[in-house]
DNA sequence: CATGAATGAGAGTTCATTCAT
DNA sequence: GATGAATGAACTCTCATTCAT
């Protein structure tokens, strides 16, 4: 068996390399511009070789976008050390804000991309997402089984709570807080942030 | 002075055609797809014409994107009518949403495309983007002037609506609501507006 | 108007360049293996340029295929000098199968090829098909009104003439008459076409 | 020496392994499209190791050719149950029509497909094709020893009946009579072919 | 002012074949 | 004997841009 094995693991060690270049990619060039070729490239197989890992460019994407959400979902439980709901819902926010900051191509993967290579709505459901969605809903519920968010249900709350977030994280990303300097761009994350946890969380 | 000025209207109305030429492909294909060529073929001049008045594709985008924000700050005008300085505000979020969903060829190149085309940063600090963003300060003003927000600066208060409503139609728009049926979305989503007004407006 | 004449021209003598080219290509190599690229290099262009003349591969081949049905009708046309029925038709038979030994790689093109990229069967009924079948009913109607190939329907009596001469050049063409010396087989090609003369034409 | 002989007929039993699924390719896909990599996938081999039991495609081509002929040469001996010269000759003229409808793969490696492929000229002066021929040639004797074809030579007479049918099947199978109807196609094939027998048969 | 021919680079993908293991 | 990773060359086609006219 361990020559199989050792296949085995050269063989995910090949698509580790080939997923880590694509995401290299990522980050430099803009993501229309990531190609076959220059994957290739940048781990000095010639082309076809890819195609002996991955089916083809969009497996490429829905699997780094699956592993994105895995590293994010990971992150994510950090919250679940935190006992008191709001502060532990505060955190939530807070980490997915710095995972954004932090992992710019696998946030434009999970929540920005054009779907096409994802096949976000094809795909059972969009699990990634709704894995994700509901562990936040979870949270929330929390809340309000403890007075937070009175009278709201707690879809709605959720939903609000997550496009804030994304709003904020994308604006960031997509270079639109252009006025104002780069180097206050975060603390102003962070202010508004807060101003939205202190004015929803109100008990 | 009256032959330069039929020139000036004469190439005036190239460019216009060749911008709604653009923006009708941007609407039917999707954004990646739009070519000099297809544009060039619509309009029924050659490639070669289009250079004439523009510098390259990103010039084009970019005046595109300056259009989008012209009529999306017409359409924000009409808030004036409103007094009541919540009442603008909550009308003043309903607008940014119904024009993304009305318009998400423009809302992508103002708010989601990468800004490397539209080179947001050189181009005097984002002007467009500015102008959109102080209009909203000023409502946030008038609130916080009669007792709403208290006790927070207009600047964090600003960016949180706009983060806000920014989310929720990004969300929309890059189908990151797969797991609500597509003909609810829309009520989600204003649901999640409520929401976010009704807590943070409190006085 | 002599500019664009001009133009038009050149545009026409490009297009043929880019036909004969790819015709030479059809006679050299085998069918399948007859490229864009390949054609490109032939006439030293880019394969770009190929794409301004031609939509695509099948528009080229569609183009030879009617360039040969053409060449073809004009030969057959020869035999309207001849007035005796049948003497006629044995000569068209002779035009026939020498046309085919003379232009294979038309030959190919016309009866032979796989359909995909002629599209045969979408292509108004194949129009050139049938206009060079139904000149040679014509010529059968002839030779049945002259007594000949009694009691025979002018149909099976011109798709047995058809199916026998294509039969003879197709085996020849493609190599299927290994068992017989190079040197002889054009004989026994005439040889075997007087047998089917003959015989059928029997008063 | 038994050890070799299970050695042969495994080698053997492999080599026909690979060859059906070479054929079941060519029947479900066109011929242009069966490649080496599909054959190893269907027989769940790795593409090396084809290679091992064949030169290389061109082998395997040239192998389902005779595989098309020794079928088709046991088709043909059905013919022996028929006594009467003439009647045996027409059954003879069906049989091949049929296999063509019936087998249109193998009538296309036999007849059709360039020579290239299945290197006819090289081997052996295409040993298959001579031995099918020269079986209607014989029975074709019989028919002139009983006063058919009266004053022909033999070999044009076959050369002749052959041209014939490859004429019309190839017409067919490679959708020459789009004009026709293709409910109508086996029936005016059938028509003319009585039309042929009749005609060159008379005593 | 406008043309439109031309290009070079690049896209994703498939292929027959080789060869170290 | 069998593997399967790897290759290099090939494929069709599209693109933004240039430039002589």
């Amino acid at each position: 068996m361990s020559i199989k094995d050792r296949k085995d693991r050269d063989r995910e060690k090949m698509k580790k390399l080939i997923l880590d270049a694509s995401l290299k990619l990522f980050i430099s060039e803009d993501y229309s511009r990531i190609s076959m070729r220059k994957i290739a490239e940048k781990i000095e197989y010639s082309p076809g070789t890819i195609y002996l890992y991955f089916k083809n460019k969009d497996e490429i994407l829905y699997e780094l976008h699956n592993m994105a959400f895995d590293k994010f979902y990971r992150e994510q439980q950090k919250v679940n050390s935190i006992k008191e709901p709001f502060e532990k819902l505060r955190e939530h926010g807070k980490i997915y804000i710095n995972f954004a900051i932090n992992n710019p191509e696998y946030y434009e993967l999970m929540f920005i991309m054009n779907a096409t290579g994802i096949e976000i709505e094809k795909k059972s459901n969009w699990y990634a997402g709704k894995r994700t969605f509901e562990f936040l809903m979870q949270n929330i519920q929390e809340c309000l089984d403890n007075g937070y968010f009175k009278s709201h249900d707690v879809f709605s709350a959720s939903m609000a709570m997550w496009s804030f977030v994304h709003g904020i994280v994308s604006l960031y990303l997509r270079k639109r807080m252009a006025m104002i300097p780069s180097e206050n761009q975060k603390d102003v994350m962070f202010a508004a942030y807060e101003f939205f946890m202190i004015n929803t969380g109100k008990k």
